[in-house]
DNA sequence: CCTTGTGAAGGGGTTCACAGCA
DNA sequence: TGCTGTGAACCCCTTCACAAGG
């Protein structure tokens, strides 16, 4: 039930989460697929399909009580509970990260943060106090920590991502602008802004240069 | 030659030009795909297949010459220019992207940034001066700029990026955590942390659970 | 009538496998 | 021999289209 469900849909779960919260919150009942897909710019079949490898959550002729919906995708993806992070990394990126408040309304919290900077260490950030990154496996272990977050730089992240897993973290938010190596059972999600614009530049890059060429107005609307 | 490249393709050029930069600085001469295949955790055919949409830039035999591949990724993805983009939405998000020492080596220049909060209007951050928000349409078009950041509340995010696309920007960098609308010919990406845990406690549920039932019955039907 | 859920069809990206060539 | 470049096969995701049912 669980093995065969593509990525691309997982990755697609949290959006409608997202979009759910939001319509909720504006107290929305019902909404069906079509206008779920205006939201998000993904086709009602999409929406449908993806839910359908959970169950029938909608009604026909009606659509998706949103309430309902809502609580069923919190629940398929784990939700319903508290995370708890790690991170490693407490420069200038890793505080930025210590001070998002996006995390905690969402039900991750970080629980322990880590360097090897002998300024930061003792210090509090956020109300988490800056631990010498040599406590990291024991402190992993004890709370059996299954999240971690990295904001070390490029050079240091392979090595500390190796150490995560050592201790069994699955989960890394990867924040150094490296692709890294992981074992098959870890997830990896990184995030990573410069990769993002030079994606959009080639785009750009080729918009300027059919403006530069009188015939190749395609664009008409 | 340029409109028929899948999107896919386009995502994971930054991902060679990154390998591809470290691999200069440690003055590798020569790779085959299968070794950058390695390093990325993509396969050989993949790596070839993607390169071969742009030309041919291999020697049968031998591989791929780091430093050429290198500026022939940087100028397919118009690298090899400076871009400028603003910035909205000067909070402890915007503070943060402005500080990021990520942007500049990698030829991205943050030339201006905006905000309502008139406490923050008129201050320098990181060198930028603080601007009214009201200035952003003139801004932008005075300097032609067609890449912007958004780090503005997610209610305040769809009505800044229409403004944004009124006034010709193409390209978006979107840290707020909706799911914006936008036209055909604008490119958005979002970074949004919280969506990327949000999709790997998928993962971390069902190991806990496949971990709970002793004959980890997967893959039903 | 309206919208879901879903087999089936379709489309597009990945992988294969080998010709080509240093 | 070693590795690239690439048509073709393959596979998987997306979209279609319609039965089902409120």
């Amino acid at each position: 039930m669980v093995s065969e469900i593509p990525e691309v849909v997982v990755l697609r779960l949290p959006l409608y989460v997202r979009a759910l919260s939001r319509l909720q919150d504006e107290s929305a009942g019902v909404i069906s697929s079509q206008e779920l897909g205006e939201l998000l710019q993904i086709t009602p079949a999409q929406i449908r399909k993806d839910l359908s490898y959970f169950g029938r959550f909608g009604k026909q002729g009606k659509g998706y009580t949103v309430s309902y919906l809502l609580g069923e995708l919190r629940q398929i993806l784990g939700l319903e509970r508290e995370w708890s992070a790690v991170l490693v990394g407490v420069g200038r990126l890793g505080r930025a990260i210590l001070s998002y408040p996006g995390f905690t309304p969402a039900g991750f919290r970080v629980v322990a943060a880590f360097d090897v900077d002998t300024n930061q260490i003792g210090k509090r950030v956020d109300g988490i106090r800056v631990r010498d990154i040599s406590e990291l496996e024991d402190a992993i272990k004890r709370d059996a920590i299954s999240i971690a977050i990295v904001a070390v730089p490029a050079s240091e992240a392979q090595r500390v991502i190796d150490r995560l897993v050592q201790c069994g973290v699955k989960a890394i938010l990867n924040y150094a602008p490296v692709s890294p190596q992981i074992p098959g059972d870890v997830k990896v999600r990184n995030v990573d802004p410069v990769l993002a614009l030079q994606t959009m530049t080639f785009h750009l890059k080729n918009l300027e240069l059919a403006g530069k060429r009188p015939e190749g107005k395609r664009g008409k609307f």
